[in-house]
DNA sequence: TACAAATGACTCATTAATGAGTCATAATGT
DNA sequence: ACATTATGACTCATTAATGAGTCATTTGTA
């Protein structure tokens, strides 16, 4: 019955996380809402959003995203129409891009 | 045998959930690295970091930032730096912030 | 062109995350 | 000060995510 270590994670990583929970907690507290209010409104439980605010990292991503936007808290941009457009960019940016990665071919012929 | 319906997610995260992909990908390549190096590098499986790339809600976070930081895709600030000391800021700035919020005492006293 | 490698898209077994619930404690407004 | 509500921190059953594997296809290079 040992417990299974986490997944290990940078430390840059982990304070990324953090920063997140702890803007979207100030951002719920600043619109006066509780924990079960917010969790309500993005569908989930208290328990996970207790969870996202501690910035756990086995949280999905997707509630995590929900909850900020829900919040108004800033994902990438500030403003949300330049997320939508930004994407776009990319995605025709992305068409640019070699559809493979090729690595270099491991030292062949040194077999003397 | 009816396929659950996934998780409801609005416009707005979504968009961001795929940007966050694509910007991973972008660099993956930008670095001439393959899926499965990628992969390795964060450890976590192909399949997991094809799902991120694609914008998957479901991933965990941890995994999505982890790769993210090896990628060098900035996840707040520019600067690593920057993000360790605003994640310092806002602990301090949470510790002036009320412990709890209170809701509005539903109507009382509308029993007539 | 042909070959080797990378990618995308699946399945399925295993593992871990999530929701629901409970309890003790802390915080708030009256 | 008191009553009420929010919060934090657990457990456990259920559900969903993850890893491993496979295969077809696409891509880059010799």
């Amino acid at each position: 019955m040992v417990k299974p270590v986490s997944r290990p994670i940078s430390h840059h990583s982990s304070n990324a996380l953090q920063l997140l929970g702890q803007l979207v907690r100030e951002a719920r507290i600043k619109k006066s809402m509780t924990t079960s209010d917010l969790a309500a409104r993005a569908g989930i439980s208290r328990a996970l959003l207790q969870r996202l605010e501690r910035g756990d990292p086995s949280c999905s991503i997707g509630a995590v995203f929900e909850v900020a936007t829900i919040c108004g808290v800033p994902l990438f941009e500030q403003d949300a129409r330049q997320l939508a457009s930004h994407l776009g960019l990319h995605q025709e940016k992305m068409a640019l891009l070699p559809k493979a990665v090729r690595t270099i071919a491991k030292e062949v012929k040194d077999d003397f």
